[in-house]
DNA sequence: AGCGTGTGGTTCAAACTAGAATGAAGTGCT
DNA sequence: AGCACTTCATTCTAGTTTGAACCACACGCT
């Protein structure tokens, strides 16, 4: 790792853009929720995936994969929420060591109610303001982005040891 | 706050995307460094600004603009950088509140040795794989949303008492 | 059945975070 | 000069995060 190939004045640009944008936008989104809701992004992020859920229940190690934290991160969420009464653990039947979050009707009824000033402060930050052309470079570009970083998941330091490219799926 | 204009469908798999991508950027970049240089994001991102700035110094306030952490986030941060001995603290000459960073040469060795691998990661999984246009989609959106949160921070709650909309630059 | 390996979820310890409160010192106005 | 107001940085507190260690169970193989 001699010398690697170093980030153009542009790339560098686009870089730290994306991360003051991830930043600030987090930022925003947690302190609205906080005060208008009384609960963390993280939270919501649960009850927005266990709502969108068939019955509203999802396995403990799915919802933590959908809702973007770590397994023990989820845990301490779903006792939280649970303290809350928005959200019930029972286990499941198909597998003993298994356990089920499950959005209560308290739940249900919490995300209803948080959920019209969440989608609004992300349109007004994140979707209004960009011209429809820009969006759409935007939507194309995370879309990329976002499945390389779900399949690199499992495959991981699988880069180090000499593929990294999959460049099939882009020259189509 | 009746019922605020939802998400499409495409508009929600975009923020969603978003979410995601951040996420899991942060955490394998997170991973890298402490695997690698033995530190954290927030605190290569302070070495980094410092780097950059002349002389390789800034103000508390400054860095911690730069560097996208709460004042009291940088004050923890630089304790740390300090007794590692990455950075020094010395007071400001022309405002005796002031108290500026200042990278040490140690600091500045350490970022020369942490850049490239961290470089490298960056470049693999967000710059490369993007076909030109997408990533100049990308850079367009979020140039225009960093410029808009740069400013938002200023008036913030500001759109609550009445405008909000800032319509006058979409119309064009 | 018995054994080794993998998986699901929690617990634990340690680090990090942001905001509120604090104290000291600038700034502007009369 | 005196006073109110803002700014700079730190301290404090409480909450949150994560990976590692852990236990109990599932699964595959012989």
């Amino acid at each position: 790792m001699g010398e690697p190939k170093w980030l153009t004045e542009r790339e560098l640009r686009v870089w730290e853009d994306f991360l003051a944008v991830s930043a600030k936008l987090d930022r925003r989104l947690e302190q609205q929720l906080k005060d208008e809701a009384g609960m963390s992004h993280a939270q919501y992020e649960v009850l927005v995936r266990l709502g969108r859920a068939p019955g509203g229940e999802l396995r403990m190690t799915e919802l933590a994969d959908a809702a973007l934290t770590s397994k023990s991160g989820l845990t301490y969420q779903v006792t939280q929420l649970e303290k809350a009464g928005l959200v019930r653990r029972r286990s499941c039947e198909t597998d003993v060591r298994g356990v089920i979050a499950s959005l209560t009707d308290e739940g249900r009824e919490k995300l209803r109610e948080a959920a019209p000033a969440h989608v609004t402060l992300v349109r007004e930050l994140f979707i209004d303001g960009l011209p429809a052309t820009q969006f759409a470079g935007l939507a194309a570009a995370l879309s990329i982005l976002s499945a390389r970083l779900r399949h690199e998941a499992d495959a991981g330091p699988a880069a180090a040891s000499g593929s990294g490219q999959m460049a099939d799926q882009l020259e189509s």
